[in-house]
DNA sequence: CTAAAACATGTCGCTAGGCGATATAATGGA
DNA sequence: TCCATTATATCGCCTAGCGACATGTTTTAG
């Protein structure tokens, strides 16, 4: 260890890197084609998933902002940034929460649901593709991280175990 | 269909689109651990991702600026300026390539390679919980994208099949 | 019933990071 | 040798997310 070159280390030296490595270059072709096809229907990947959060509301729930905002993993600000921008852009609406008026909802308008449903179709048609591969990367790297439990603890082997 | 208030369309008026956006929350659930986790080790996500790519380069090939911006599914000056960050940070470190001078070679520092490690675990950890919800997310889409194929063309039933 | 706490949305200024356009140097083939 | 091609780097721009703050609404405690 004291000998070798810092610059010597070889690609397996962390051992899972190389399957957690695929899997994520499998997200990043995923979402960039998720990019490629928002952006050839003239609108922003993340209108489109807001759009699909909207669109996909469980039917005792509403698409508030705060209902948005966690299902998009994002700040409430943000989020009614976004809004404005889909809103600005015709393809949702807001309208007021009767019961509660601080709570405004979002809703898709004909034009959100018709690129909406261009934009899933083509998804499922990348999916029917690439979802074997993604698949694939995601079971590699979900075997190791099976096998990888306690890595943290005096291990003294953790390659010979599957 | 002319009555209809465009108002009322429900959740299923698009057939799959639950599964797709529960897929999608999925990834950016583990998108957004990844973001905190970097974050808890004092570095970008993005700069993760590039530490990731640079240590997993296969044996006979290097990590140049193209190859990095290839599997980044990035610009080339965009992955320039990732890697600048990344140097500026002790993270990683250029090299010229002795017989290509136009090439610069990325590798990792020592320190690099430390953190690499510690958020390789980190991820493994994660995808422990949740690579099951995501496999289990994704078969559902991918089902489903099988069912959906030639949906454009004129398909009466899209509902009864399973 | 009212004051205060909690909550939901909205506004503003800032910043990171990606991109197009452009520049410069090295390579390779005719 | 000369020029097209390749590889990296630089610059200015712009988008989208965030923290901090503001406003209005509901709920809760007393």
């Amino acid at each position: 260890m004291a000998v070798m070159e810092n610059e010597t280390k070889l690609a397996e030296s962390i051992p899972r890197l190389v399957e957690l490595a695929d899997f994520r270059h499998q997200l990043r072709t995923f979402l960039s084609f998720s990019e490629s096809a928002s952006e050839s229907c003239g609108i922003a990947a993340q209108q489109y998933q807001l759009m699909q959060v909207i669109g996909s509301v469980p039917a005792d729930r509403q698409a508030s902002i705060s209902y948005i905002a966690d299902r998009m993993i994002l700040r409430h600000n943000s989020t009614v940034e976004l809004v404005d921008r889909a809103e600005r852009a015709g393809l949702v609406e807001r309208r007021h929460d009767e019961h509660d008026l601080r709570r405004s909802l979002v809703q898709l308008t004909p034009q959100g649901w018709a690129i909406l449903e261009k934009l899933v179709a083509l998804h499922l048609e990348e999916l029917h593709l690439h979802a074997e591969a993604m698949m694939r990367a995601l079971r590699k790297v979900q075997a190791i991280s099976l096998a990888n439990r306690s890595s943290k603890n005096g291990d003294s082997g953790e390659d010979e175990r599957r």
